[in-house]
DNA sequence: TTACCTGCAAAGAGTTTGCAGGTAG
DNA sequence: CTACCTGCAAACTCTTTGCAGGTAA
């Protein structure tokens, strides 16, 4: 009985196989110890660096959105034309650093949004989002 | 001393040309009591409806982005491929429905954010934003 | 008159799709 | 062996840009 890696096990419990390049963006999406926040030519930059080897963006979103519908990664909402994915899926806020197009997770329990205006009838809460955007400091 | 409609003032306020179909543009984005949010494809509809006649989306983007620069428009954060404006230039808040791709303004002191974290070393603040998505209630 | 504006179409940027050859299972 | 995967390029969507003829000031 062979211990499986975990990025190993993301790609089986996809329905994905195992392949060389898969392998990859797996383990570089997943073996980590901090939560991760790329748009996928980041993604791609990472993966090159690793493999040595140029991968294709089909295989890369393909691989992504999969990852996405199985709820391994979270689309985040920003503005800009370009799509910013998130490799932790519990609820949390977040710093942005526009200048730099940088993303930093803020915990939960960090940020307390304690009034909240009537929600709009028949309509519940899904999620409280919070966005703090942050710059040099002049 | 001819007193100017709201619309025309901004026109001149930014720089540009009294022409139809800016002062069409124009009308419909502020001459209206509630704030207006709206894809450039929306915006193209209702300028269409009034006027009867086609607009380029070329002279739609133009006009939108000098306002947007002149600091009459404001993008927001949200995913997705598309880019949503909003007439309320204030700091507030929103609700979005996802399923109906709806976005509603909430008043900036009808939220309070009371805790948060740390700010990064050497930044500052330059806003927090906070979204609500909602959904109906079953 | 002249600098700016319009509409069209082409060019860009990001993402998705179709397909022929290759490979995990 | 076969269904799925890869890389490439074409197609798509949204936005920006270039240009020739038109118009506000």
């Amino acid at each position: 009985m062979k211990e499986q890696k975990f990025h190993v096990k993301r790609l089986r419990a996809s329905g994905l196989r195992l392949t060389d390049q898969r392998l990859i963006i797996s383990k570089v999406l997943f073996d980590r110890k901090k939560t991760f926040h790329f748009t996928i030519e980041q993604l791609k930059e990472n993966v090159e660096k690793i493999s040595k080897k140029k991968i294709s963006t089909a295989t890369l979103y393909n691989t992504v959105n999969t990852f996405k519908n199985r709820g391994y990664l979270k689309e985040i909402s920003l503005k800009g034309n370009k799509t910013f994915f998130d490799t932790n899926t519990k609820h949390h806020h977040h710093f942005y650093d526009e200048e730099m197009s940088r993303l930093t997770d803020i915990e939960y329990q960090k940020v307390s949004v304690d009034k909240l205006p009537k929600i709009p009838k028949g309509k519940k809460i899904k999620s409280v989002e919070v966005l703090v955007k942050i710059a040099n400091n002049n």
